[in-house]
DNA sequence: GGGACCATACTCGGATAACCTGTGTCCGAGTGTTAATGG
DNA sequence: CCATTAACACTCGGACACAGGTTATCCGAGTATGGTCCC
């Protein structure tokens, strides 16, 4: 069970982002050369942001990506699910009606106890990732980060 | 992020070989032709189980796999961890210390507040999984099950 | 009859191939800018 | 000097290869069993 490697640059692009000024905008290759990643791959991937509804694209010169809402309203689950998507990583395939030990139906009308163990367990961990959001994030930088992280955004040609 | 689909059997099994008489065994060939499982490929995660100390495997006639310790010590996280491994899903890899935007040395002294919550919220479901036993699963099956699963797997050989 | 021995068949364990989801790359469509040009 | 126009350069968006890991399979090493033979 391992998240795509673009998570990570997601949610520092995210973040990134959510420093720079009001309306201000960030094209793909400012934030690779910002993180020193591919910049291609990094596009598609801030593509699956710009579908979930959290980036909001603009083309043409002076364009690019920024937050398509205020930055509390954004959590790192929804990020998360962007580019990983929503689906549970165990998933039941209800062995057991399978088989030699297979159970009748009316025995498998409750869900399996072990997919419902799971189900809770993959429920707490997107609890724990709604419950910050991108302005907490940001709360937790040092207060000079976002001159700092605007001033070194701007000389990206 | 997605576990494999070898979590589901190994789970369903352990759950199978917890019901069984103090003692007695089953081979991976019972276990696959119960649930109608590949029995090579179940007999090869069945080992990651046996390394990781759940369960105990003896060669020969009569042989098989056993659980190791009282299914009361049995945690569906251990058993989760022995198949897909104790990495976090979420692997920092301090791309804030990359690129135009690198953050100097003596900014990074703390781990990265995203690494933290993301590593947080994977603690979350940790703790979810290790908070049920396979005595907890056998407590929530119907009170016929055991018998039923030890006839239904006896007959296999 | 009892015990030792041996062949056997059954078990796990590790080494060896396909398929599938990320990972990485590329080029095309669309748009705001900007410069030149004419009135 | 100002409006129009046209070319441009920059942006995203989707379509096309490569790789690592899960899935699936096979055969070999080891052992408890059961029968057999000898005492």
């Amino acid at each position: 069970m391992k998240l795509p490697v673009s998570t990570e640059w997601l949610l520092h692009c995210a973040t990134t982002l959510a420093q720079l000024d009001p309306g201000a905008t960030a094209s793909a290759a400012q934030l690779a050369q910002y993180f020193d990643l591919p910049a291609a791959y990094l596009a598609k991937q801030l593509q699956a942001l710009v579908r979930s509804g959290v980036l909001t694209a603009t083309t043409g010169p002076r364009g690019g990506f920024r937050l398509a809402r205020p930055a509390a309203e954004i959590t790192l689950l929804q990020m998360v699910e962007a580019v990983d998507g929503a689906s549970s990583p165990y998933e039941c395939r209800e062995i057991r009606q399978q088989g030699r030990g297979a159970l009748p139906p009316e025995d498998c009308r409750n869900t399996c106890i072990l997919a419902e163990k799971m189900g809770e367990a993959h429920e707490a961990w997107r609890r724990s990732l709604a419950a910050t959001s991108l302005a907490d994030i940001l709360a937790a930088l040092p207060s000079s980060a976002p001159a700092r992280t605007r001033r070194r955004m701007a000389g990206t040609t």
